[in-house]
DNA sequence: CGGCGCACGTGACGTTCATCACACAGACGT
DNA sequence: ACGTCTGTGTGATGAACGTCACGTGCGCCG
């Protein structure tokens, strides 16, 4: 997915990015295309390491420790109810800072982060970034510029439960979002998808039942298809008349 | 409501401050609550004004003009679908800082801003408060932890939307979370409400009908009492059996 | 005072989905 | 080759809630 060609191999074939000055990609990367000085503190406070699938960077109501950087790999961010249900709020990807909004207020963390591939973070702790933050103005508007997204996808998130009025609607809205990203083939924008229908129903406030329905539902009408774990979306303009925006 | 008493008597019958530097209440904002001299630079990029009720601060899809510091007064934020459903989002309380997202990403206004009542509120156009964050860590640093609290509740917001299994429980969701601001009476919490039963039903995403079936089922089974816009919380332990969490 | 507008109350009806239940396919280890 | 586990497909059923329809109380203003 996400992974490189790698000088140096590692178990789960990612690059590993050890240094931030050094790195090859920074420049791309919202919050780490910082001057070069504000970088060096940056290395100097950091712990990186690399995570395998599965991994739980940090858990909902936990007290923060400090911030994650996402160097690569993606994570999902989720919080769960009493009784188990639990909806994915976010996928992150590269580039994101997680943890941010707890560690600066010293609040709980109000999600959780679990990894869904092999991927690398720069963990700094709490103390360390607040005090960075407070002496380094650019690093402390870098963060500012994350939480504004942060904050804009969380109002795209509630638009998307509150408004909609289906839930044909909201699972169309989803594959369309991801089709920005998915490569334009002969039988339409094919996306990949690493998630299970019970992951997809958690994303979208529903079971994984509807979610196999409505996909059935949709390749009958064939606008969609579905090969292994590709979805090519055949009829965009039909899928994007069922949203209402 | 938010009223005190004022010296200098206006039109909507609300302390106005017209400097920032000798505000009365700065200690207790969270954003406002910063040296005098950072203040004092706030004092000079700022324009005051008061707004009558049902005013527009800003509307969503507009391109960011600056950012709206609430000195008093309570906010409604909304976003709405094509189709002309409305949510809203939050209610805004005083010292909050409205805008800042969209102003520092650049990127149009994801919510609109209407006031509940009269309300004063200092505006600061986008690229005095770019150029303000800029120079001034403190004031960056104040501004995150602004967005922090917003997506915190933002995030609030879509635990309630996502995971709530019933109207009901969000609707008792909805009053308890009241109830912490209201003043314990012999008869239980009392809390004043400012809003229609089609407004409360735009805040947890249903119509009005619901809205007033539910509370009528609550009045029956004796959980609350409505004595004219004033709700008694009667059986707060009942509520919150209700709720998932 | 009478009419209008607005918020609230309530009944009937149909659709949408969650829930339960079970069947089938592929992956993987023993 | 066999069981096991996880992911997917599908049917039956019922409850919750949106929609439509209409009625009622109350304040406002000509």
């Amino acid at each position: 997915m996400a992974t490189r060609k790698s000088s140096t191999p590692t178990p789960y074939n990612i690059d590993v990015h050890s240094s931030c000055v050094d790195c090859s990609v920074r420049a791309e990367r919202l919050f780490c295309n910082m001057s070069k000085e504000t970088v060096a503190v940056l290395d100097a406070i950091k712990f990186t390491a690399i995570y395998p699938k599965g991994s739980l960077l940090f858990v909902e109501g936990e007290e923060p420790r400090g911030v994650f950087i996402l160097c690569s790999g993606r994570v999902k961010l989720t919080t769960s109810s009493s009784e188990g249900k639990t909806l994915i709020v976010k996928v992150a990807e590269a580039g994101e800072v997680l943890g941010a909004s707890s560690t600066i207020l010293g609040k709980p963390y109000e999600v959780s982060a679990e990894t869904l591939e092999p991927s690398q973070a720069n963990f700094i702790k709490r103390e360390d970034f607040v005090k960075f933050l407070n002496t380094d103005v650019e690093a402390c508007m870098h963060t500012a510029q994350q939480l504004s997204q942060k904050y804009q996808s969380a109002q795209q998130e509630i638009r998307s439960l509150g408004l909609s009025q289906t839930t044909s609607e909201k699972l169309a809205k989803l594959l369309l979002q991801w089709g920005t990203a998915g490569e334009e083939t002969a039988r339409g924008t094919r996306l990949t998808v690493l998630l299970t229908h019970e992951e997809i129903a958690q994303m979208i406030g529903t079971t994984r039942e509807t979610v196999t329905r409505i996909l059935s539902d949709f390749k009958k009408k064939h606008l969609i298809e579905v090969k292994g774990s590709s979805i090519f979306l055949m009829a965009r303009k039909a899928l994007e008349g069922m949203v209402s925006t």
